[in-house]
DNA sequence: TCTATTTGTTGGAGCGCTCTAATGCTGTAG
DNA sequence: CTACAGCATTAGAGCGCTCCAACAAATAGA
């Protein structure tokens, strides 16, 4: 800085005062320090920007399972937010550990970021809160009654309910859900699916599952005596394990068995696949969670908003109209 | 710090040294020092720090493309290197886009890293030596002459020829290869599927396809006429495109034609899917690029590292021995 | 006993920047 | 011709820390 200052034949200050985009430089100085940055290839250090300036222009965030690519959309959405308001972003991940979401929560503080979005993070209700006593913390995909921190979720009882709704319009009776057990955003959807059935005056069956491909077959194995003529898994990961071992049992999709998924992950858009699922506005969760968090810095709120986003259904192609003999078994199917 | 200092009953320099771990403490002093932090609830201001000791316990990493899972292992990788010696990760998304992802780069470069790992960035070269005399550089999953900068890859040509051997073994004898165009890697592998053609004395058949499944069905849309026995497509996406649009069109998969992939994402392991494809050891990349870039730091190393990584082949299910009646074509499939 | 050496501790300078208050400068009004 | 805005510019203090050289106290060697 000191040397682009001399080049330029300004103060440090002057030269301060164009990096930052001040208004009350001259033309002709502004030109002349930026002609002197660049033949310097100098950039401002932000650390010690922020250092001196007690202020942040770093959001954090954490992403809990970067293999995850429901995440990549939701930092997409954060993304041209924090840009569009001069913000830079700075990812860590959490692995789904909690000791080592911890590590990532304590590593991105250290940097005293503005604020911090946390998604869909496994760490104790404690750590969230201690990280929102030093900044301003949005949730999202995870609920939390902490009366400092915003959440952003998708309201995953009307998603359930839509998917219920799309398979009794086909004429379907018996509809399981494979339940996704203790995971996040498990016990909405689980809660969604036994009121939507019972406002249709159908009997519920909940199956026991997990978010896996794997599990979701396990739950179509533990069928096989009795198939539904729908079943409603509780994510894409599951409806896809669930198609495999129903085509291995000799069950078409959907001729015999409609499924559907949930998240409308990269997965289900697969031709091969071609998954009717409920989608979630990821993209939007992400612009929401940033708006939270620069409303927050820009001190214009101080009490928590909670956004529940509405889901929409894609129909694609593992829906169809119940056969009207009912289910029925074949040989063959896929190998 | 200054009220840790005062609490304690010492000077600055010695909450200081204590906060570093040093040997140099008396253990009286210590315990003193981490209790008044303790109650204070004090953690050290990592900006202020790494600005005072001109020293970065930071290593940058820029991830082209965050929808993608395979950039999520090798941040595992480098994650693990980096925490067991003392580094934290930074990381930033270009979102494919050349300008996003220069944006990215400034970014990262203006928290001053140790070092910076590309994922395979699509940025111009130019863009790249610019950082590289900023730090320490290491480039994933791309290429570069550049002498600044060490690589970590895999041996595209290996993979393709890994391939090409297992389908020889099975009997086939024409075999496809679906080609990934101007994409990265695609030039190596494209190489390998000729000369191992060539070294087996078989004719080569390169169909121009791209990185995606909408491609890969295309692709096969072009070869009804006249179907070989075997395809590689060049990466999974592509092959899952590929198998969709060969059951359309009533050619089983194995046994009709055989179908490899290239990356082993985790789409490949799905057992709906479960595709014979090259695995690449992604997080072996990562703790590569890793080292590479702490050997830098450390001073251990001036001239660049070249490291060309072995990938494997996984068989799974879409692969079998040729047909003895030649490929048939089928009514029915899936539908 | 007195000087070396080691060990533990400290003040103060400085990392690269921002911010406040003060400076010099023009231009307009009295 | 002085007075006083109003503006562009700058010196200097300070952000929270590390590092160095200097120092006091304890230990060792003569």
């Amino acid at each position: 800085m000191e040397d682009v200052a001399a080049r330029a034949g300004v103060s440090r200050a002057l030269v301060s005062l164009v990096m930052r985009g001040s208004p009350k430089v001259s033309d002709q100085r502004r030109t002349a320090v930026l002609k002197a940055a660049e033949e310097l290839g100098y950039s401002p250090h932000a650390m010690a920007r922020s250092l001196a300036s007690r202020t942040s222009h770093v959001l954090g965030v954490m992403v809990s399972d970067l293999h995850n690519a429901f995440f990549a959309e939701v930092v997409d959405g954060l993304d041209s937010v924090a840009t569009e308001q001069g913000f830079d972003l700075i990812i860590n991940t959490g692995g789904r550990s909690p000791a080592r979401e911890r590590r990532a929560l304590q590593s991105l503080l250290s940097f005293r970021p503005a604020g911090l979005a946390l998604l869909s993070p496994v760490v104790p209700t404690a750590d969230i809160g201690r990280a929102a006593d030093q900044t301003s913390v949005v949730l999202v995909a995870r609920s939390s009654r902490l009366s400092t921190v915003d959440t952003v979720n998708d309201d995953g009882e009307r998603g359930i309910t839509l998917a219920v709704d799309h398979l009794v319009s086909l004429g379907h009776k018996r509809i399981a859900h494979l339940d996704g057990g203790e995971g996040t955003q498990a016990a909405p959807r689980r809660r969604g699916y036994l009121a939507a059935m019972a406002s249709h005056g159908l009997t519920p069956q909940v199956v026991a599952s997990e978010y896996t491909d794997a599990a979701g077959a396990r739950a179509v194995h533990g069928l096989l005596d009795d198939m539904p003529s729908a079943i409603i898994s509780c994510n894409d990961f599951n409806a896809v394990g669930a198609i495999s071992a129903l085509e291995d049992n000799g069950y078409r999709v959907p001729e015999d068995v409609s499924v559907v998924g949930y998240d409308n992950t990269s997965l289900a858009a697969l031709r091969h696949i071609s998954l009717t699922t409920i989608d979630q506005p990821r993209n939007e969760f992400g612009r929401l969670a940033a708006e939270a968090l620069l409303q927050r810095v820009r001190g214009e709120r101080e009490e928590p908003v909670r956004h529940l986003l509405h889901p929409s259904l894609v129909v694609r192609s593992t829906t169809a109209p119940v056969a009207t003999a009912g289910p029925r078994r074949h040989a063959g199917g896929i190998s």
